[in-house]
DNA sequence: CACACGTCCTGGTAGC
DNA sequence: TGCTACCAGGACGTGT
């Protein structure tokens, strides 16, 4: 599943490939990945038509391409094609003439670049993901509004997500405090994107386990020291995953599984459940939290309820 | 207001 | 062998 590092990955595999390009056609091959955009596939493909495509920007998951010159008729300034790749999103281009799409093929942009054919595919197995088209809006703090950002704005369905873990710009105080509020477990509210973002349920339980902290815990029973370490322990393991998730797949071709890079990552904990944990030896235990599959080390993660409860 | 939980969907796999 | 039931995941809408 695409988090904070493979999507800054496609983000930056795009940039140069499509940053320029002017988009001739729009095929919807699937109507539910532009479910978002209220005039459905129609509208979606009208306000792409002869558009040009400027920078590809990212805030946590989400990623989207600025718009620049004038569509069918009308101008694109101040809009955006927002995409989420949700669970298996993945975007693949071909040079010159373009194969039949693929089964899992959502949707294809037909671009031209320097007089030159280029395709874009947007591929969905799990059809969590989506494209639309949608207006720019400032950002709440007049900052950057993400990675590759040129101005302070986002797309309007992004504007109630926060600035992701490794964004330079985020407020690191703010995040601490965000982590330590509420009476939900802190691994809702590092999956909550409008806390903190880029932060999905792998990265969380491994962010979890580097800091030592159970996943049940109250956000509001740590400490000022604890939060802080669990902030920084997320952006290592994303950092860390981005480091290697550069090198170790083709930016346009993040697999489905992530196998290119999701299965070559060192992971401490998630999906090692009955496995020794690499700091004790305890078993790693499974649970689900908030829904989701986690997994802990309940001797060195100890306490998910400190002064009335050891798990 | 804050939070929990169901929902969307597909395909791989465990189990019969 | 072939079938079914179940699970995984992100974000959001709805219910408490």
């Amino acid at each position: 599943m695409p988090e904070l590092p493979e999507v800054e990955t496609v983000r930056a595999g795009l940039e140069p490939l499509v940053s320029g390009a002017t988009v001739h056609a729009v095929t919807v091959l699937r109507d539910s990945c532009v479910r978002h955009q209220e005039g459905g596939p129609s509208e979606f493909a009208m306000a792409l038509t002869g558009a040009s495509l400027g920078a590809v920007v990212r805030r946590g998951k989400f990623l989207w391409f600025l718009l620049e010159g004038d569509g069918a008729g009308h101008s694109t300034r101040g809009l955006a094609l927002s995409a989420h790749l949700g669970m298996s999103g993945q975007f693949r281009s071909f040079e010159g003439e373009a194969p039949t799409p693929h089964t899992h093929c959502r949707a294809r942009l037909a671009l031209t670049r320097e007089g030159e054919a280029l395709t874009l595919d947007f591929l969905d197995q799990r059809t969590f993901g989506y494209l639309h088209v949608e207006p720019l809006v400032p950002t709440a703090d007049g900052g950057p509004g993400g990675q590759g950002s040129p101005m302070p704005l986002l797309p309007r369905s992004v504007a109630h997500i926060a600035r992701d873990v490794l964004d330079p710009t985020a407020d690191v105080t703010r995040a601490r405090e965000a982590l330590r509020t509420g009476a939900r477990a802190i691994k809702g509210v590092l999956l909550d994107q409008t806390a903190i973002s880029g932060i999905g349920n792998i990265y969380a339980d491994e962010a979890l386990w580097s800091a030592a902290i159970h996943p049940l815990r109250r956000a509001d029973s740590l400490t000022v020291e604890e939060s802080a370490r669990l902030l920084d322990s997320a952006r290592e393991v994303m950092s860390r995953a981005l480091a290697q998730g550069g090198t170790s797949f083709d930016a346009l071709y993040v697999n489905v599984n992530g196998e290119s890079g999701y299965f070559s990552r060192h992971l401490a904990a998630y999906g090692r459940f009955g496995e020794p944990c690499f700091r004790c030896g305890t078993m790693i235990l499974k649970g689900t939290i908030g829904g989701r599959s986690s997994h802990w080390c309940p001797q060195c993660q100890g306490v998910s309820h400190p002064g009335t409860d050891r798990d």
